[in-house]
DNA sequence: CCAAAAGTGTTTAAAATACACCCATGC
DNA sequence: GCATGGGTGTATTTTAAACACTTTTGG
């Protein structure tokens, strides 16, 4: 993949890159989709590079789709990193061998690089990593993230830290969250993404006073003890308060 | 000085640009710098490209000190712009040969441009709009801005947009008041940021409980009616909350 | 029947809002 | 002296925080 991008770059847009923060939720775990490349010994996020005919945005669609497989997943971009030596060194020959890559045209890839960081929220079981050929993908509890090429543990700090601030101003269960899903589910997704517990009687008040919330006539099954009720998003008021947002301070 | 630079262009990140959207703040209006290119009729944002031995924000640093004189001020990015079309058919013959640029080495101007938006925010008083030979700088109030060149007027849109969300999750008149201010200049700026009025008492009282204001034993000289006190900010404290945040939500 | 999680209400504290009076100054 | 803007306090409403009991279920 990467030798057809070589082979035709001048079709993409130098010096520039994607790379996607990928959050799932799953066994109360705020999971982050990461890739490895074959005989490589470090981590990095999934990204990609920018057709020339092709707008930022759509180019990070495509990077999300080909990973995940799922459409339509809410998709943000919260940053540019551009420190002048953020790549050097990252390709050499060493490297071209093992991938295969005709040095002359891997020069490409030597070039100071500036990558647009965006991150993405999707439905944790709806997902297939996608490995390719020469990397494998994995999910990966964000608390054990190994060590990760480049600034790339900057980049997922920063989307993180970006995640945790928009969750004031936002909703955001919608995305991480199957159709239907219980109030102690979206509780614990909050819990999980802020690092700390809330309290369940007003996060319940919190939550429900928003106003995005339909309460469902079935209960959770197969559940040990009290089974909660099910809950799922009224899309429309949910994408006016994503919208309009929440907590205006002044 | 664009001839300079593309004399040199391998000098220079391809493809990639900065546009900074500069806020001060003066008369009760919130202010941008705007450039005009001399026999252009659409005004634009001061913007720049990225030295290839540069960080990005480092480049912003100076475009923003090339415009205003002033240093060490509040500079953040704000997100990256990069629709195919956003630049298409914005430098042709007519142009370059009003600004006197050679059509061929004018080709590094008509590749497809990302360009990374910039917002700071400058005291007024001390910025010297800083006009070039083949253009002029002029400070426009936001609300009378003219029809702008390309998609600056979304990026001006969003960064005045990412202002007034982040006036809610931080401190901002350090940058734009001079050192000593009065309390109702500081709330003039935030209804002016906010585009709404605030109750004087209620004001006071949540931005004194802040903790970032000291009040100095003077009062403003010279002027109609009672003499408001002077204050100025603690910038210790200040920094602090800038870093840690307020109005936490969850 | 009991441990574990879920549903819900009440009391208290803090914060936001609404509102009113007095003070200083220029004209 | 009066219009204008500035300083400050209080009463009320709203929201957040702290907290406890009852219900359901599997084992």
């Amino acid at each position: 993949m990467l030798n057809d991008i070589l082979d035709n770059s001048h079709n993409y847009q130098p010096g520039l890159s994607i790379d996607c923060v990928i959050f799932g939720f799953h066994d109360n775990q705020l999971k982050v989709l990461l890739i490895k490349v074959n005989q490589n010994n470090k981590w990095s996020l999934p990204g990609g590079f920018i057709p020339i005919n092709e707008d930022i945005d759509t180019a990070a669609v495509t990077v999300l789709n080909q990973r995940t497989g799922v459409e339509g997943v809410f998709l943000r971009q919260f940053g540019a990193f551009g420190n002048v030596k953020r790549n050097e060194h990252h390709f050499d020959k060493k490297v071209f061998k093992s991938l295969k890559i005709d040095p002359e045209k891997g020069k490409w890839l030597t070039q100071r690089f500036v990558t647009l960081g965006y991150y993405a929220l999707v439905d944790f079981l709806k997902t297939i990593p996608n490995s390719g050929q020469y990397e494998t993908a994995e999910w990966i509890d964000h608390k054990e993230v190994p060590e990760l090429i480049l600034d790339h543990k900057e980049i997922l700090d920063k989307a993180l830290d970006t995640l945790r601030t928009e969750l004031n101003l936002m909703p955001v269960g919608y995305n991480l969250l199957p159709e239907k899903f219980t109030i102690p589910e979206l509780q614990k997704l909050y819990e999980t993404i802020l690092d700390r517990k809330l309290d369940r009687r007003n996060f319940f008040r919190k939550i429900t006073n928003i106003g995005i919330l339909v309460k469902l006539d079935e209960k959770k099954n197969n559940v040990a003890h009290k089974a909660p009720y099910l809950y799922s998003f009224d899309k429309e008021k949910y994408d006016e308060v994503l919208k309009n947002g929440l907590n205006q301070g002044w």
